[in-house]
DNA sequence: TTGACGACCATAATATCCCATGCTATCCCA
DNA sequence: TGGGATAGCATGGGATATTATGGTCGTCAA
């Protein structure tokens, strides 16, 4: 498997070290980036982390806003200002900063949780909330869809006929 | 065989095992999707499985959403974040995870039920009840149909509603 | 010297592999 | 056509490999 999907939950050990789940690892490894790269998410309050199909999307986000504007500069400061690349032992484990901590609201615990070319880390409780939500927004925005243009989301095969 | 189709259900053995009915096997190879791709069922109490096409309905609807929009990063968790890819043993079998047993409410059997280009898991008990409502519907949508196309020979406008 | 951090080792729980067993359906040949 | 051989399949269990997690011991720097 190429990209993250699925949910975990690890804890901190007392110095404060994670395990990346190992599936998780073994896309990291693929992906070639020495280390994780880690930034808080700009839409929820938890962290963004990946390898270098990460920084590609981070680098696609700003080459589509216009160079010096002052739009390009908070959203690179936000981005980039703000990320750590942190180490990862050789049991698959990292440290997370104390900032990192801190915006993710994270002591005990940690949910691992796949998106595809990256993953994010959420304080366990918030992320059942965030789920809950995201599941009643897909339900409602895919009703939407479907009737917008009818087969993008069936339980029908694509391409397939009536 | 291309898709899909029909009904088995087998039991979960005490390591929480399931084979997969062979048929279905025979389709998932022929997709080359590495292992089984699963996640909770967006409208029923079930969980969605398959391989490569499954995945591609997935991006499908992933696609139709502009990148780094908040709206693509909740169907990412409610999608990515909930999936698994199962692995599969040499003899055919899966274990499932504790939350998608709770999801579809499975603990010592379960129902495959196929639906062309994927399947659903089912507790057999669940699936009978489903399985009823949809025959019921089915049949009620029928006494429908067949009223409709009688008035629409009768002395009614062409087009009018009920 | 102390405190933080890195590499290395230990362990319990769990997943994964491999082999075994009935059962059923299929095939084959008299 | 009938009936025995055979192959495929769901299921079970023991051995082995992974994985998450905890701890120890240096090392380097403040």
């Amino acid at each position: 498997m190429e990209r993250f999907v699925s949910n975990f939950t690890n804890r901190l050990d007392a110095k404060g070290r994670v395990s990346i789940p190992a599936p998780f690892r073994t896309v990291l490894a693929r992906d070639g980036f020495e280390g994780l790269y880690v930034h808080p998410s700009l839409d929820a309050e938890a962290l963004d982390c990946g390898g270098n199909l990460l920084l590609q999307e981070i680098d696609g986000l700003l080459g589509t806003l216009s160079p010096y504007s002052e739009e390009r500069d908070m959203f690179s400061t936000a981005l980039l200002g703000t990320s750590e690349v942190l180490k990862v032992d050789p049991e698959g484990r990292v440290i997370l900063t104390e900032s990192l901590k801190a915006y993710g609201g994270i002591s005990s615990e940690v949910t691992f949780v796949g998106q595809g070319h990256k993953f994010q880390l959420w304080e366990p409780g918030r992320f059942r909330a965030h789920l809950e939500e995201a599941r009643n927004r897909v339900r409602d925005l895919r009703k939407e869809l479907s009737s917008r243009h009818a087969t993008a989301f069936s339980s029908r095969p694509q391409g397939a006929r009536e």
